[in-house]
DNA sequence: GGCAGAGCGTGACTTCGTCACAGACACGCG
DNA sequence: CGCGTGTCTGTGACGAAGTCACGCTCTGCC
């Protein structure tokens, strides 16, 4: 077991592998899974661990009290719920929620391992706050856009984004959390790019028709 | 001149004072003065010092290209600009604009400076992260508040938090960048509020009449 | 007084969110 | 196979909020 942390840290954080901490990781981490749906953090929760994200992906979002979301960002391999850190070194309550997209595993590092670190090792250091900036910048990118952008610029920026092999298999209700807007309007603006001859509707797919269209109405 | 950093940083940082670190940053560190709309960060730059606010407000926002603007958060004394902090040890670009509301006094670190007490003094890591763990739940709790809560709500929460001695000294247009509006909608929902009897408006100033009333719209 | 600029009021229009409802499709089960 | 149930999508009606345009009223200054 031992052995497979350290080679999945080597891969995926190499930061961290580079320097002397991979030892101690090795010697007091743990693995874990969370299944498709489960929860990694609740809003105004005290998380006791620091996952690192070897496999799946995990959706950090807020939600309103009628259930509305909007998505702050997607956890990839090779990231962390630097929420988790902030809070935990900051010693703030959680902001939002976070949940397992597909089934994640996880390098589980103690809370008072992180401390430790933080304490002890520059190459930690500089991951935990490298992850935290980003993700900072990022969050303040993405208000900008919910901000200021028109919604089907941002749906056809979406659409661009989330394909894989010119398909997107989401319903209408998962891009419009993604997007921060509700189910109807999404419904309605694809609609209008189906009409344009931009994209093809099917139950849980949309289909890219022309990339070169899609692209001019990003804004 | 070194006398007066120590004895702000005592008063303002007690977590700094606290520790051995006040007299390296009485040594080291320099006072500055920004005057009132003198710009601290702009967007995308790379920052060069990390300013802790002695005096004075610092307003941080989010700006579109047609102008539209978003404050993020205002830094009051005893604070500092997190984000610059954050980006400078994730090393990534400052995503926002950081002007001085009033005339601002600060204490400037060296870049150079806010690295290596980062790698020799616990004070000023839990110092740094926990000022950048509070924004960032901030910002995140902010994004709530814009996607989620009406517009009225949200102006009556902001005018009971503004007021002074019963007034708000400011312009609709002010207001409305604070709440991410619009001026000329923030004028209307003010009209229907002094239409209720629960303000009086005057030029650049809005008077609260019924405080149980307005905290009753808060939502 | 007269003028320029800032601040405010207001109507018309567009975009977006909310609500309601109906049709279409998937899937399991008798 | 037919049937029912739940999910997914389409659509109209409406309200909230942003945009645009214009005009009026202050204020300060010459």
């Amino acid at each position: 077991m031992a052995a497979r942390v350290s080679e999945v840290v080597t891969e995926l954080f190499p930061t961290l592998a580079a320097s002397s901490l991979l030892a101690e990781v090795d010697a007091r981490a743990q693995t874990v899974r969370v299944p498709a749906g489960g929860f990694i953090c609740m809003e105004g929760e005290a998380c006791q661990m620091l996952p690192l994200v070897t496999a799946g992906t995990v959706r950090v979002f807020v939600q309103s009290d009628e259930g509305r979301e909007v998505t702050l960002y997607r956890i990839q391999p090779g990231e962390s719920c630097v929420l988790t850190a902030s809070c935990l070194l900051g010693d703030a309550d959680f902001p939002a929620f976070a949940v397992a997209e597909t089934d994640v595993r996880a390098i589980a590092v103690r809370l008072s391992d992180v401390q430790t670190w933080m304490d002890t090792s520059e190459a930690w250091r500089g991951f935990v706050l490298g992850l935290i900036a980003r993700r900072f910048a990022e969050v303040i990118g993405r208000m900008e856009d919910l901000m200021f952008r028109r919604l089907d610029a941002r749906l056809a920026d979406y659409l661009l984004e989330a394909a894989v092999e010119g398909h997107v298999a989401r319903t209408h209700e998962q891009i419009a959390t993604d997007l921060g807007s509700a189910r109807a309007v999404v419904s309605r603006h694809l609609k209008a790019l189906e009409q344009d001859g931009l994209v093809t509707l099917d139950r849980s797919r949309v289909t890219l028709r022309d990339m070169a269209g899609l692209r001019a109405r990003r804004g």
